[in-house]
DNA sequence: CTTAGTGCAAACCGTTTGCAAATGC
DNA sequence: GCATTTGCAAACGGTTTGCACTAAG
């Protein structure tokens, strides 16, 4: 495994992802890769909602022997070990973001720039278990999008 | 064009969406053919959600040389016509639901049987448009899904 | 030294597209 | 006749898989 500072990890405050990460790791008895740590401190540091591609283009400035597959491979398992989370908005591919200490939050999406808005309504959320409740339903996970035009976007029309 | 019985697709409560069909073709100079309106008449006779290959299925019985590509560019069509609604799920997948004179309604998703109950809550409903419009934002969809385990597989586990 | 992870190329799967033949207008 | 539609096969784009090789434990 190439060499890593981990002081430096510390600094950057991100010593509890990647410990949640190594302790998936030797708890399923998984190996802890080079690849896989630098995957995860580049997806920590970039903003959201990023697509494989993405990621793998920010990973090879880094490290440009990581193939894409790995990076594949790699985000299944942060979303494993629930570092981050797979979004299937109304493209075709998927978007992660990144979910250890994130709180809970729906999206607005603006169909003309692609801006994400993310916003939590607690109302809201109550009456969703309310509803499931109500139908005997046990939530596991739930999504909201309301897409349209954000205000910017409106002024430009 | 095939032969049809048209008064036979009245008397199944039909006509409107034919005619939404027809009406939609002629004012887009669009033509009017056997497979759409055999495809037409095989969606508004089945249960929601179908994926594309669902689709094709049942519309083979009614007329084996109907090719999946037609499928695909008629359920495109009948989403610009607003008879069908395309929803993105969490699978690679679209399955399309019916949409004309139906309320708008959200899903919510039982991950082990897969049945999707449909509901609406019109206080959820008022409080996303407030949302929006604390951000500013023009709301012209949204889409709301639970996921988890339904009354019945729960009882199972 | 045993098992898991990697990178590559090939496979996959839902969907789209190019094209020649067929059909509606 | 002219433009649109069809069905087929081939292309596409995101994702997964098989495999020989490498590296972690």
């Amino acid at each position: 495994m190439p060499e890593r500072n981990i002081e430096n990890d510390l600094q950057k405050g991100m010593q509890e992802e990647l410990q949640v990460l190594r302790e998936h790791l030797s708890r399923h008895r998984l190996k802890r890769t080079g690849q896989r740590e630098t995957i995860l401190d580049v997806f920590l540091h970039s903003k959201r909602h990023l697509t494989v591609e993405d990621l793998y283009d920010l990973v090879k400035h880094r490290d440009p022997g990581i193939g894409l597959t790995t990076v594949y491979r790699t985000m299944k398992l942060f979303c494993e070990c629930n570092l981050a989370r797979a979004n299937h908005f109304e493209e075709g591919r998927v978007r992660y973001e990144q979910q250890y200490k994130t709180a809970h939050h729906d999206h607005m999406i603006c169909l003309t720039c692609g801006e994400t808005i993310e916003f939590v309504h607690p109302q809201i959320e109550r009456l969703q278990e309310k509803v499931a409740r109500e139908y005997g339903f046990r939530i596991t996970d739930h999504r909201m999008e309301i897409y349209g035009a954000c205000k910017k976007c409106q002024r430009k029309m």
